[in-house]
DNA sequence: TGAATAAGAAACTATTAGTATCTTAAAACG
DNA sequence: CGTTTTAAGATACTAATAGTTTCTTATTCA
């Protein structure tokens, strides 16, 4: 009946939207090549001649969707705040919304199922904007400190990525991430934490 | 060739035992009826009797584990620390070992697999001690208080439980929970978080 | 235009989850 | 103590599906 054949990258994004769509909607659990392959209306063996798992498929998937659309991050990120307190806010609504897809794709699913070295690939995939959301944080401390407002600014690592972790870990959790809340993040954590003295003070 | 035959409650234990046998050793994925069985010396239609799917049996028996055990909380915790740092670090500690629990039974797998409502499921089960924490912890700053150590003490649940969730982050994407890891939470995060100035002030 | 490549269809195999049936040990009961 | 009831355990069966293989043919490329 058809006529028209597909090939090379055309049809493998085809069969991206088709993973990724199913991936929304029916989650990893349930996530299966049969159903790729008929919603992409391609055949199961193109699949496997592709992918070895549908675990590497629904990575594939997600990392190619982050790659074309850089998940709304990008380091000329141009900070409007006039307050420490307004940066921090802003850089958190965009991580947010950054962390959108994993959601949306039902990342915990996958991270559950992943085995130990597959799961360093999920890691990656994750915190693979976390040198750009580090920079963005300390350009912003550094502003802060420029105006007077703050006295740390040499954050370990550990500490710098807290805030993002802790938003993490609400998604995964599947915890509602309220205005409320990043409020409560920013003016009763954050902000103690870079206004206080440091320890070597 | 088997002639005694176990029942009712003895027989639910070695199930379970064999449950936690083998989240431990494969994992919730490849976790199934068939291989408990087999493990427990019973029969698969055995299982199938008492429970549903296999999640639910792998929730009863970490229940099960966990309710005899206590998993290492109690309320009559007794503080010995003589700074509000070192009170800290012990409710800390003992925090982590309560979670090694969840650690070796792959929580995270079965968070992965869960349905929403199962999800609510695991959720509490986590979240079980967290009473039991929040006490503690606001003990903790009373007796700060006390010695004049900090100026906050009536923290919003969010940010009292942020300690506890960060630490459950760093287990669920299998990061190692280092003591140095430990004392930057106390010293950068919740030292300067408990002795800022509240926002009324 | 002919050869090579890869898509697509379909059939086949093996595994396994779940069910059903039957026998009999263990407990309950009179 | 003998009879009835309950539930354990063994085994066989069914249905679904993951993965493989084979074959045909559209598309590309030389």
């Amino acid at each position: 009946m058809v006529q028209k054949r597909r090939r090379g990258a055309e049809l493998e994004q085809a069969i991206y939207q088709a993973a990724l769509q199913l991936l929304k909607t029916k989650g990893f659990l349930n996530f299966n090549f049969a159903d790729v392959a008929d919603l992409a209306n391609t055949s199961k063996s193109v699949i496997y001649r592709r992918w070895q798992t549908p675990f590497s498929l629904a990575i594939a998937a997600i990392q190619d969707k982050i790659t074309t659309e850089n998940h709304g991050r990008t380091d000329d990120f141009t900070l409007t705040g006039h307050s420490l307190r307004e940066d921090l806010l802003q850089l958190l609504q965009r991580f947010i919304i950054s962390m959108q897809t994993f959601k949306d794709f039902r990342i915990t699913e996958l991270l559950g199922e992943a085995t130990k070295e597959e799961n360093t690939t999920i890691q990656q995939l994750m915190s693979e904007g976390n040198a750009i959301d580090l920079n963005a944080l300390d350009h912003i401390l550094t502003r802060a400190k420029k105006r007077g407002e703050i006295i740390k600014t040499d954050l370990p690592e550990e500490i710098a990525l807290l805030p993002f972790d802790w938003l993490r870990f609400q998604l995964f959790t599947n915890q509602p991430l309220t205005e409320r809340k990043l409020e409560l993040l920013v003016d009763d954590v954050l902000l103690p934490i870079y206004q206080s003295k440091s320890r070597s003070d």
